[in-house]
DNA sequence: CGCTAAAGTGAATATAGATTCATTGTTTGA
DNA sequence: TCAAACAATGAATCTATATTCACTTTAGCG
């Protein structure tokens, strides 16, 4: 007779790949990709490594789909706030602090991925990721001058510019989040200072 | 009776581990640290990968020596120009101006080496070199401020900002530099414009 | 129960790349 | 010219992981 897999036995392979994706994440945002070898998701995930691949053809797919699968989650909600309308100032500081803050609240960020190449096919889908971000914040400048907001300025280099300056103010080495002792909403504040003035606003 | 090298054969030697150094530093620029293999440099040097540890005892100590090299060069540069005095907004200028042109310039710059991280070692490096520039940027800034020459904010956060913005805008992945037709003072021009600006001068 | 299909395992294999070292070539100083 | 000392070579070795696959366990179904 043919196979049928139960509701259950279902849920317990959907389960699975849900912790294999979910260990891959932790140890990611613990160690970056070099922590995250396949025997190390396999112990963490409780599984055999063989088992990762039932559910990923290979080590970079796995990759690929942690990272898209965060990143997808980020731009939906800055096209949220985009969508919500308002000035391009207000657009421009709200998506700013809610990445920051999202990043902040980690507690150990999915964020750490913008900033880590690895093989090819995972960095292909980061660099797509990066470009992601920074077409939402061309798209708030472009508009910030359209409707004479913003003066006029280069909005490639601004873009870049932003994404620049609130990664590496966040996960980069220079960062000062990464030292003890952060407040929050001083680290929030300054980031978006710092963006919102750079972008033309007096504030 | 001892062996006492000859000054030709001196040179002979300075000459291959310059050989070797040049080599990491141009395959590195053409293509990241993946690409310098030790087979890879020891190839484009033109001599055998054993040579290569008679001059350096690991790869990573080869990469960290070549790193560390080039980001010296930038610094003092940095830091000559911090020395000529001006106004902040003046030495910030100046400072972002010479950087951004001198990685414009390449002809593929190392300082791709600021964005690019591979092992635990080298990473320690890379990352005291994007602090070093970070610690002219807050200087500058630091100063500005105790001058009266920029409002007060978060030196800290604002120097890591600086060096996100036009690391990102000129190495980065969301990098307008990346795609051709680039027009090197209009790119100056826009990363210098938007620090500024970010830093408090109306410009 | 008994039989098959699929899930799960993990030791064995494959691969890539750094590192070594036995060997060969060259330089030095008498 | 010769022997010791050093430079240089590159195939062989070591290492670290990703990936496979022969096998064991479990689930579905009559």
């Amino acid at each position: 007779m043919a196979y049928k897999r139960s509701v259950l036995m279902e849920e317990r392979l959907a389960g699975n790949r849900e912790r294999i994706i979910l260990a891959t994440r932790k140890l990611i945002a613990a160690g970056g990709f070099r922590e995250a070898s396949i025997a190390a998701v396999a112990a963490r995930a409780g599984i055999s490594t063989g088992l990762i691949y039932r559910h990923f053809p290979s080590k970079a797919e796995l990759f690929v789909d942690v990272l898209t699968t965060a990143v997808d989650r980020e731009i939906a909600i800055l096209q949220g706030i985009v969508a919500k309308g308002g000035s391009a100032q207000e657009q421009l500081g709200a998506a700013i602090e809610s990445f920051v803050r999202r990043a902040l609240a980690g507690p150990n960020l999915a964020y750490a991925f913008i900033a880590e190449p690895i093989d090819i096919e995972v960095d292909a889908e980061r660099i797509r990721g990066r470009h992601r971000f920074g077409d939402i914040f061309r798209g708030i400048l472009a508009d910030g001058i359209a409707r004479g907001e913003f003066p006029d300025q280069d909005v490639d280099v601004g873009a870049a510019c932003i994404v620049g300056a609130f990664t590496e103010a966040l996960v980069g080495p220079t960062s000062p989040t990464l030292r003890e002792a952060r407040d929050d909403t001083r680290i929030v504040d300054a980031i978006r200072g710092f963006c919102l003035r750079a972008v033309g606003m007096t504030n």
